[in-house]
RNA sequence: CGGGGCGUAGCGUAGCCCGGUUAUCGCGCCACAUUUGGGAUGUGGAGGUCGCAAGUUCGAAUCUUGCCGCCCCGACCA
């Protein structure tokens, strides 16, 4: 790579951190490569995790709790699992300090060594499936449909705010069914779930799609993802829904007797989304003036911000607005009377936009005549003089506008920013001066795919599904290929 | 773990190359006043082991050595 691509990751890198760290998402912690997800990007996560939790409980799951610690010889009982996580996991090994008698404060006791070590999950595939075992006998107990939401650990050696931290927030679900169909249905069904929910909810378009072998779940027959783009012309995968086949069944001996009597081995999905998605929120719509937030998702989807000379123009206002502030609340909008006297209008103006929120109202005296308020768009940032007749009818109108709005956007972004190539030069020079999707022909080997990402960081986000076919050569090997692949550079 | 950058008040910084009074400036903070339609203004005030340690020197933010930490890039990865 350039050092000019390198500089403008940079610029990129700096700029992402700084649009969560002003608009109050999170803070550095004190522990290295952890986060602290303060109240006002916490809010943005509870509402996602609602409207989650709601869909998945719709769709028949229901939610349960599973240790945080991993006894050590669970992890390895399958070998593709095992050889995908043992490189990040954090190890307990005692469970007791003491001062030391040497002086200099407390060390581990070296006494209160544990006899078997417990790993911090990294996911919970192994801890559920043991306890599965105890679940299952008979295909009536059959599909167990569980989620969990949880913290997991992976201790990655670079981590980035949102995208990659060592401990994340994130809902997993695991189930269990009778037939290799009904797993299938379960993971498609799920990853329709988070496409649904990743474009309507976060204005974020996604591509479904099937991964490489490369890119597959460690102990998984088949993973399917969503794959969004950023603004920077890099692919994030938003979302993962795994076919497990019977492998996490066989791993820990899951057998259940069928209608017929006979004994087999369950099928099995997993997936999950994190707080990454938080991470793909902020990279998909703000701007220099900062976070741009879907309304449906915005923790305040209206600030109120009141302009006035002396206390009795305040009160006043005070009055409109707490009139406005119930007919907002009676059509469940979201919003906020910011009449904080510290602060001042253009501070404030400034601060709302830097959160995202996406409308601003103005409220001041010389309004209270004419009867006329100014709402600002986070958006487009496009202001307007609106009656105060119906305000909150206005805004709900407007709200949804802007729900539409940057989803066009991020919709037309990220279509101009998928192009087809078929010759590896064009496909190089793609990849470094205008990024995105690039859809090229493949050999479908992971050999191929190994050297171009070795050549060019770019790997394969996914195939999509319903991928249309025809005949190719693959861009790097020349060899046949009967359908077209996503390539990008990734997060 | 490799490459690059950095560490001076709550935050952002100047000074360092070329050692020398009381360490610069802005934001923020406190008090009062005037203000309030796009990050207010004035006056006064508080706030510092210059990342840590050792060394050189009459004298170190500045030079030397070691260590620690952070950010960015790479390997790893949702």
């Amino acid at each position: 790579m350039s050092k000019e691509i390198t500089k403008r990751e940079q610029d990129y890198s700096q700029w992402y951190n700084d649009i969560i760290l002003k608009a109050g998402l999170a803070d550095y912690s004190a522990v290295r490569g952890c986060m602290v997800i303060k109240p006002y990007g916490f809010a943005l996560w509870e509402n996602m995790r609602d409207q989650l939790d709601k869909r998945f409980k719709e769709t028949g799951h229901q939610n349960a709790y599973f240790p945080l610690f991993i006894p050590k010889s669970f992890l390895s009982k399958e070998a593709a699992h095992v050889e995908g996580f043992a490189k990040e996991c954090a190890v307990v090994t005692h469970y007791r300090l003491k001062n030391d008698p040497n002086g200099g404060g407390i060390i581990v006791d070296p006494d209160a060594k544990l006899e078997e070590e417990l790993i911090v999950r990294p996911t919970s595939e192994t801890i559920i499936w043991n306890t599965y075992k105890t679940w299952i006998q008979s295909y009536r107990d059959l599909p167990l449909l569980i989620n969990q939401w949880a913290n997991v650990v992976r201790w990655e050696m670079r981590t980035r705010l949102f995208l990659r931290t060592t401990e994340f927030l994130w809902q997993e679900g695991h189930t269990a069914h009778a037939t290799s169909q009904e797993a299938i249905d379960e993971t498609l069904t799920i990853l329709d779930i988070y496409a649904e929910f990743a474009e309507e909810w976060m204005a974020m378009p996604v591509i479904k799609g099937i991964k490489s072998v490369n890119e597959r779940f460690a102990g998984a027959v088949e993973t399917y993802s969503i794959e969004a783009l950023m603004q920077d012309g890099k692919a994030l995968q938003s979302g993962t829904s795994h076919y497990l086949g019977q492998n996490f069944a066989r791993a820990f001996d899951v057998q259940f007797t069928d209608k017929e009597n006979k004994l087999d081995y369950v099928w099995a999905s997993s997936w999950g989304v994190s707080t990454r998605m938080i991470g793909a929120l902020v990279m998909a719509h703000s701007d220099d003036s900062g976070l741009i937030l879907p309304p449906k998702l915005a923790p305040i989807q209206v600030v109120i911000v009141p302009i006035y000379k002396g206390q009795e123009q305040k009160q006043m206002i005070d009055e409109k607005v707490k009139l406005f502030m119930d007919d907002f609340k009676a059509l469940g909008i979201r919003v906020k009377y910011d009449d904080d006297d510290n602060n001042r209008p253009g501070w404030k103006f400034a601060e709302y936009e830097l959160k995202g929120v996406p409308v601003r109202i103005a409220i001041g005296a010389r309004d209270m005549q004419s009867n006329i308020v100014e709402i600002a768009r986070r958006d487009t940032k496009e202001k307007m003089s609106v009656s105060m007749d119906g305000i909150a009818n206005t805004v709900q109108v407007l709200l949804k506008d802007i729900q539409e709005n940057i989803y066009n956007r991020a919709k037309v972004f990220r279509d101009n920013n998928i192009t087809k190539t078929d010759t590896w030069k064009e496909f190089e020079k793609l990849l470094d001066e205008k990024g995105g999707f690039i859809s090229a022909h493949w050999d479908g080997t992971a050999e191929t795919e190994d050297k171009i990402k070795e050549l060019t960081k770019a790997t394969i986000r996914c195939i999509p599904l319903n991928n249309l076919q025809e005949e190719g050569a693959c861009i790097y090997s020349g060899k046949p290929s009967k359908e077209r692949v996503l390539f990008a550079r990734a997060y």
